[in-house]
DNA sequence: CGATGTTGCCAC
DNA sequence: AAACGTGGCAACATCG
């Protein structure tokens, strides 16, 4: 039964609707026990809560202690239904926009900080309203039940994220320091890390520029240029393929400077707190419905410091990652059984191999790839011809979306996530030939977006559905386990991060298994919600691990 | 001096 | 190997 949250003034309005969406019971709540009472409720009658957005009410039910079972995300749900197709002729697709339509409010979570202080104010119209609105343009949609699956997992997926977020990524500054400096040398009081400032001055001795800063990509490659380099850019995959002695030094120094800038010293002091790295998800934030994140570069973090994330004394980290997931995704929305056969293996791209199409697991790598990303060029474009002959049905699939996209048409992925319009102009006869060819090679690029869109969304929605089935899961593994807890997740496995395709679940090391038995389970389950009939397995890498280097 | 654009590189 | 999809972010350069 949906109970409807919704602030008024200093308070908080409960509606419980019945299933037909009538209020049966309303009660007006002070801000300050509403976490008492969220928690006796969910407790209680296992309610499903709606409210605006769950980042703005979330974070600080947790922060007081409590989780919920379920949630809508009224802000998340409608954007997906304000532009899919499905939905295109309902009521709430003419709607002028509205409050519902604008971006999160971030809330201010600190412990002090009242329940509805936030960074902005967000006006807008009661949530059961919308609530409403939004159950009837899902009724009245051409697909209802796996319009109702998405609007599930996107909800859900806003859960764990403030869950993750809650609990954070462990960190060991002290870790973090040693491979610092051993890659760095200690850290300076002020200017450049020893091993760098060494770099420069032999860089400046064997460009002949004394003057040199490396610093500046300018400056840089003036300087390349007067040693009589042809360098073009500095961009380091170029600057290989020219010989000179100051090149291995130069590459060096711009590895070295990347870990310093991003993830150095000032990082750790930015971004780590009482031993944790609590990295903000942004739900829905990329336009294939992979999550974006927002401070600190946590979709980004790189292999090099990864051993700074260390599992609590007496715990683990069971990092799971799904092996291949786009192809195998490819494999079921196409229902290509040549691809399904070849993803028995637990290496898809063996399994290619071993079917005749390709010659070996790099041609299977780089087909594949090109396949979704919309390749040309290399080994993609060399062999495509034969991915066409061999998986038929796949390649159909890739290249009617990018066909779509260059028409100017929509595409959607397998739960009804539709891509939005081009914009901009079409192509016209009356063009300037110029004009014609940046028409034509922009209808191309956008192909190879929608191309993208249609496997990389579903692959997104996929792992929602995985690691929504493995948070219920952990949950219930946990239970019993949490008598002397202060807050939800002190003594429980739990998700810790999340990363497109991989999971990390920091636990108790006496359930390390059984974790990695969840873990395996809930990819099951995603296969079976989205794929109810497609015999596609989803292969899991699971790794037990005391630090994030270890897996992999 | 802050806002905006560009470059380059990290992740999947 | 070559430069084909989605992002975030820091530093430098330039603009107003």
């Amino acid at each position: 039964m949906p109970v409807v949250l919704d602030r008024k003034g200093d308070s908080v309005v409960a509606r419980d609707l019945d299933d037909g969406g009538v209020e049966v019971a309303i009660l007006e709540i002070p801000s300050e026990t509403l976490p008492a009472y969220v928690a006796e409720r969910d407790a209680a009658e296992h309610p499903r809560w709606v409210w605006s957005d769950t980042a703005e009410w979330y974070p600080r039910l947790l922060l007081a202690g409590v989780r919920v079972e379920r949630a809508a995300d009224l802000r998340l749900c409608r954007r997906i239904l304000r532009s899919a197709e499905a939905t295109s002729s309902t009521p709430l697709a003419g709607l002028p926009r509205d409050g519902w339509d604008a971006a999160a409010a971030a809330p201010v979570v600190e412990p002090g900080a009242a329940l509805f202080d936030l960074t902005e104010r967000v006006e807008r119209g009661p949530a059961h309203e919308e609530y409403l609105r939004q159950a009837d343009a899902v009724a009245r949609s051409r697909e209802p039940g796996v319009l109702a699956l998405l609007l599930a997992a996107e909800s859900v997926g806003a859960l764990t994220a403030a869950e993750m977020s809650h609990a954070g990524l462990p960190w060991s500054a002290r870790r973090h320091d040693e491979i610092l400096t051993g890659l760095l040398g200690a850290r300076p009081v002020a200017g450049r890390p020893e091993r760098m400032e060494a770099l420069v001055v032999r860089l400046r001795e064997l460009l002949d520029a004394p003057e040199l800063d490396p610093d500046s990509p300018e400056r840089l490659l003036r300087a390349l240029q007067n040693a009589g380099l042809p360098a073009r850019s500095t961009r380091s995959w170029e600057l290989k393929e020219l010989r000179h002695p100051a090149i291995a030094p130069l590459l060096e120094y711009k590895k070295l400077a990347r870990v310093l800038t991003a993830n150095g010293w000032n990082w750790v002091d930015s971004w780590v707190r009482e031993g944790r790295f609590r990295p903000v998800y942004v739900v829905g934030g990329v336009v294939t419905g992979r999550w974006a994140s927002d401070g600190g570069g946590a979709l980004q973090l790189p292999h090099q410091v990864r051993g700074a994330v260390v599992a609590d004394p007496g715990w683990k980290l069971v990092v799971a990652d799904a092996a291949q997931l786009e192809p195998r995704v490819l494999a079921a929305m196409s229902g290509d059984a040549a691809m399904a056969r070849a993803g028995r293996a637990q290496d898809l791209y063996e399994g290619i191999v071993e079917s005749g199409a390709v010659a070996d697991r790099n041609e299977a790598k780089y087909g594949m790839l090109g396949a979704i990303y919309g390749g040309t060029t290399g080994v993609s474009g060399r062999v495509l011809p034969r991915m066409r002959r061999v998986f038929p049905d796949a390649m159909r699939l890739v290249e009617e979306a990018a066909r779509a996209g260059e028409r100017g048409e929509r595409v959607r992925t397998w739960l009804g996530r539709t891509s939005p319009s081009r914009g901009g102009e079409g192509y016209d006869e009356t063009l300037s030939s110029e004009a014609r060819d940046r028409a034509r090679s922009d209808a191309r690029s956008w192909g190879r977006f929608t191309r993208n869109f249609v496997v990389q969304g579903t692959a997104a929605e996929w792992a929602m559905c995985w690691m929504g089935s493995l948070r219920r899961r952990l949950w219930e593994l946990g239970e019993g386990a949490q008598s002397a807890a202060r807050h939800p997740f002190d003594r429980r496995p739990h998700l810790a991060f999340f990363l497109h395709d991989e999971v990390m679940v920091h636990t108790p090391a006496e359930f390390a298994d059984q974790v990695e038995q969840e873990v395996r389970a809930a990819a099951a389950d995603a296969g079976r919600m989205l794929f109810p009939s497609a015999p596609v397995e989803f292969a899991l890498t699971v790794a037990q691990v005391d630090s994030y280097d270890r897996a992999k």
